[in-house]
DNA sequence: TACTCCTGCTTAATCGTTTCACCGCTTAAT
DNA sequence: ATTAAGCGGTGAAACGATTAAGCAGGAGTA
């Protein structure tokens, strides 16, 4: 039921090698005999198979694994990255595959597979950690990808970053400039390689100001709202507790935010809290959250661009992408209350 | 450098057959064979071509295509339904390819593109419309497909669909025993499929109830938060406005209580509102949305099931699966003020 | 005239796999 | 006693495209 290139080929009167030169726009072919070969494609609603075509060329693909963890799709920041990745992808013609690592399967093997099969031209490598094996892995096998992050030291993949270390200077100013002098920081997963350059920022803006950088204000998280209600419950049990805490994402922010109710200490008053993301949620929690608005979605489009200049070969002196994220201001953060705080 | 099963086979002193039988678990081999074979595998970390080898069999992958309208990956319905998509899908095997719609092309035709190309075993479809052509294409031509939602008439090609009829009824009834009498619907967009089945879920609980159906309490709207204003808006307009409304979705719902804070009426006491789909944001709203949670992660995963049933051809006697959605109250909705009403 | 070169096409090799047909032999069922 | 089915393999034919090589015939050139 499925036209093959035969089938063509018989129609318009000329061998398969005249249709494919067509098709292609490889080869010499006189304009009647293209138009007859057109004509036949037309009729017989010819599609040429993919798999088949793709054992000698590209397969017009970009590969995304995803770790195993159920609903990990449903995370607004992910799938803030995969939405602008989509776009920007089928701009250019590429289709996106998803692939779920299993449980008993490495992620790094997964990717090596993918590109050695054929089966994705090029691979997005989104949850950078630390010295990420993937980028590793993939680097050294001269595979195309790209970085939703720094990559690894050392290894000089192509990358689409979020300059979340000026925005952590923005925060901790912001803060600063409210007149917070205690200011505390819930930091991501030490793994991830998001972390460092939040901490390095927050670490850089104190200095600037003079203040010293006290260790037993930061807590290192982890990824949930529950482990962000921890890391606040942790750093409220401190000695001398901060007047402001910086958290290292949204959904960490929530649970420090939770944490301040429950310890009933008005947000935005008593403690300042500052976020990282900005989630559709961000604006609609009490006391709306101010946090760092991070460009996800133009993160996806750049790295789906960029993975494109790299297949190419294209343009291949651009090998990093930084996008700068903005503080968004709400009313999670107000002025500290110095006398005040301690009068009550 | 890349291994191919030729090498395998030489390697481990067998015909390719023999290695194709062992890899895929057709086919008959002795467990000493098979080890040999595998050593041989593992020793070259040989990776099947994906190209090669589904253009004979299947290609492991499940198609979704999505509406070319840029972020509509971002938004929280859809994602949920991906990711147990994702989920499922990776359990049994399949890798999910997303495929973007081009402005210039049709979606059916994308569908049934990928699947005479090869490139999916299988298609799963979102969004339904009510005669929904992808549906009745793909139906046609014999190629397996689910539907996230009710196909079209006289087709009976598989679906998941959730029980937005009962839930409709529920959430009416629900607002019945408030005491309510005037009771609005804002509709979702009529050419979607789910959208009959609220409308006649809403008249049938107000039938039961003895109440007659006005239609000037019904007003078709889009599917954003303005258009949810919109639709509030004209409700409240009506000579007599309702002291109760169910929205079609929570989208709706928010722009709908938009409207009615501009309006200066309370929500949950001036007029009561209820959503549908218990997106992260309906408990955070202001008043939290009472509305009707549809199970989109398990729709995406029984969708996964199901379309793999099919290509296997296993299991041909289930064709649909119906999934239930809970009513979850919240403060969005509350007694009707009847003589208070008058006396404001 | 004889040679090369272009033009427009065809023939055939190739890609890496799956799978059908078949091998000689043993064992079970009719 | 005959047939049939299973065993553990092999060999070779697909699968549907791309593309290098070849091949007529006419044109250009020495």
């Amino acid at each position: 039921m499925q036209a093959t290139i035969k089938q063509v080929a018989q129609r318009a009167g000329v061998s398969i090698a005249t249709v494919s030169y067509v098709l292609n726009g490889t080869g010499v072919v006189t304009d009647e005999t293209r138009q007859r070969v057109l004509d036949a494609v037309a009729e017989l609603n010819y599609q040429p198979q993919y798999a088949a075509r793709s054992m000698r060329g590209r397969s017009h693909t970009l590969g995304v694994t995803l770790p195993s963890s159920p609903g990990r799709l449903a995370e607004p920041a992910l799938a803030e990255v995969m939405s602008g990745l989509a776009d920007a992808a089928a701009l250019r013609g590429y289709f996106l595959l998803l692939a779920t690592v299993d449980a008993d399967q490495d992620e790094t093997e997964l990717c090596l597979s993918l590109a050695r099969s054929r089966r994705v031209d090029g691979l997005v490598l989104l949850d950078m950690l630390v010295d990420d094996p993937r980028a590793q892995a993939l680097a050294a096998a001269g595979i195309p990808h790209v970085c939703a992050g720094p990559p690894p030291a050392g290894i000089d993949s192509p990358s689409v970053v979020i300059d979340v270390h000026a925005a952590a200077i923005d925060a901790v100013q912001h803060l600063l400039s409210l007149g917070h002098r205690r200011i505390g920081l819930i930091q991501p997963p030490s793994d991830l390689a998001v972390s460092e350059p939040i901490v390095e920022g927050y670490r850089q803006a104190l200095t600037t100001a003079g203040l010293p950088f006290d260790p037993t204000l930061v807590v290192e998280s982890g990824r949930t709202e529950e482990d962000g209600y921890q890391a606040m419950t942790e750093l409220l049990a401190a000695a001398s507790p901060p007047t402001a805490v910086l958290a290292g994402s949204d959904e960490l922010a929530f649970g420090a935010m939770h944490a301040l109710n429950d310890a009933r200490l008005i947000v935005g008053r008593d403690v300042s809290l500052v976020g990282f993301d900005d989630l559709p949620l961000a604006a609609h929690v009490n006391p709306p959250l101010t946090t760092v608005r991070q460009p996800r979605r133009a993160q996806g489009r750049q790295l789906a661009a960029l993975l494109d200049d790299v297949i190419l070969k294209r343009n291949v002196s651009v090998r990093t992408v930084t996008l700068s994220a903005r503080l968004i201001v709400r009313r999670s953060s107000g002025p500290a209350l110095h006398a005040a705080g301690k009068a009550n």
